[in-house]
Parts: structure tokens; C-alpha cells; sequence
DNA sequence: GGTTTAATTGGAATTGTTCTTGATAAGGAA
DNA sequence: TTCCTTATCAAGAACAATTCCAATTAAACC
């Protein structure tokens, strides 16, 4: 699986036209995933999708986050070592990941820009698409002199 | 270790201006990393740095690699799940991931750009760098009719 | 040379993810 | 509905990448 298409769609009929059954158990996880504006990892989906569906296992978690993710109905993020996080915002945007709490915030694009206008692209490369990390302090943990470490993760 | 410091000083420098000492190990994990401009693995760079310091551990070359990042000396590049890469160049591009055969090719900044200007960055956020990933096909596998999956790596 | 402290080794342990196998459920046909 | 086919699921084993640990070795300073 690798390939992602965007949905204007329901997620349903994304699903079926790629062949795929919409199961309970993935729309709990897409739900879970939709539900709040921040980027867990699986095992965060796991515990939260438990609430709904107590017998989803971690295995299915993962399988459901891999089917969602090359539906191109979620984003995976690999913005460090550990574990993957996925992303609900599919509107085209970059991250930020604060290096001292963790917590990872969207940034939009701006009107009219485009990243290829700042990189030099060689003809011959065919562009997908494209991800861009900023790393810092974010506004908390910039206020507070950098004490909290690791602590609370979006 | 956190902190990156631009190095325009001998690696040496670098590393004692830390409190840190030049040892064999580093310097031969650093020469086998400059001598070429691709993106190993930790198992790649073990592999190289074996043929000029057969006595070396991995877990040797994983502790010197992520001395030299902390250092600035390499950058640590995360593309994707799977093993970390490690990228001797450190001016400031962005890399190309071929989905197609793996191969990691660097990007120039286009003179007189930021990706500052294409993002919009909350005034609060403190920036201490970035990463720019762009996936597509690289020349070759765009050329093969993506015949190649995976099978060389750069 | 001796002392102190950092760095290295090799193996064990940990983490995050994927694989495997048998059971279950979904969707279409009769 | 009921049956049939195939996708999906659950549970745990397996796996890959990385980190940790304890004992040994090497650097730097006196």
C-alpha cells in the first residue's frame, strides 16, 4: 500500500473504491483519530478507540492506521525517532515539533506559497508530495525557560 | 544532548569546545560518514568503518553518531519508519525520498529564500531549525516505469 | 607513571511495529 | 434468509532498530 488520494468524499465511499470493507473497527479508529485537532501515536488511538470498542486489538489499530493512511484519509508522521504519529489535518500544512514537551502544532500554508519556489528541484524528479518539520520551543515551554521535558505530548 | 552547533572549525575543535574527547572510534565513524555525500544507516556506517577499525561495536558507532549530531558534525535524517540515516552535508537543503528505490538526494536552498516565508509561524514559536522531505520518483525510477522497489539506497 | 573520568565493548533489554494463524464478520449470490 | 467467499480481526510470537548495562579500556591531566 502506498499510494494516497484525497478524500472529498466520505470516508466510506473512499474505502469502498479501493476495494475495502469500512469495519467497525476502522471507522472507530478514524473517529478517534478525527475527534481532537492533535497527533497521537498508536497506542494513544489504542487506549482512546478502547473506550468505544474494548476488544480492538493493538494489531488492528495499526492495521486500521496503515489502511486510513494510504486511503490518504489520515496522515502518518515520522517527525523523530520512536513511535510513528498520525495526523487528521489534510489540509496541506507543515509541523512543529517542540523539542522539550513534545507536542507537535500545525502550521498552515501561506496564500499563494509554494515549497518548491524555496528549493531547486531537479526537471527530472517527480514530486508527490512533500513534508516539512520545524523543531523549537513552543510558546509554553518557551515562557516557562524550558522546565518541562517530555511531559505532555499533542 | 540536545543542542546543535554549526561547526566551522576542525571536527576536533568542535567536539573538545563540548567537553568531549576525539577519540579513534569518532574520528573513523566521522571520515567513513564525509567520505562520501549519501545517507547511510547506523549498519551501513558499522560496515565501513569495520574495514578501518575491524575491533568497533555497533552500539559504538550508534554512541558516535549521535555524539557528532548533538555535536552538528552530521545530521540525523528520519524520512521514514525504518532505520534512521545519518547526512555528512551540512549546508542547508532539503532531501528528495524515492519512494521507488529508496535512494535520498539532496536539495539546495534557492538563494534569497526561507522556508520562513511559506509557513506561517506563530510569533511566540521559537525556531532552532527545520527539515523539508519532498517523495516522488527520483530520475532513474521515474525512467524504469518504477520497475525497482527498494533495492539500492543512497 | 598514577589518577580520574570518559568512552568502548558485547550482550541483554526495550521499544515500536509487523507477521502469523485461526477465528470472525461483511457482502454478494442463490 | 442462508450459504459462500474473502477480507478483516485478535492474540501472541517474531522482528528490527536502538538503547541500556556492567565491566574493561583509553584519554587527559597532575
Amino acid at each position: 500500500m502506498k499510494t494516497n488520494l484525497p478524500s472529498t468524499n466520505s470516508p466510506e465511499e473512499t474505502i469502498h473504491g479501493r476495494g475495502l470493507r469500512m469495519t467497525g473497527q476502522r471507522r472507530a479508529v478514524y473517529d478517534a483519530l478525527m475527534g481532537r485537532r492533535d497527533h497521537p501515536t498508536a497506542v494513544e488511538v489504542f487506549t482512546r478507540v478502547r473506550t468505544q470498542l474494548p476488544s480492538i486489538s493493538l494489531a488492528t489499530v495499526y492495521n486500521c492506521l496503515e489502511t486510513l493512511s494510504s486511503c490518504g484519509l489520515v496522515k502518518t508522521v515520522n517527525l523523530e525517532r520512536g513511535p510513528a504519529r498520525y495526523c487528521p489535518n489534510l489540509q496541506e500544512h507543515a509541523h512543529f515539533h517542540c523539542e522539550h514537551c513534545g507536542t507537535v502544532l500545525d502550521l498552515p500554508l501561506r496564500t499563494r506559497r509554494h515549497p518548491q519556489d524555496v528549493w531547486e528541484l531537479p526537471e527530472n524528479l517527480s514530486i508527490t508530495h512533500h513534508e516539512v518539520a520545524f523543531r523549537g520551543a513552543c510558546p509554553k515551554c518557551a515562557a516557562t525557560n524550558h522546565e518541562s521535558k517530555n511531559e505532555q505530548r499533542k
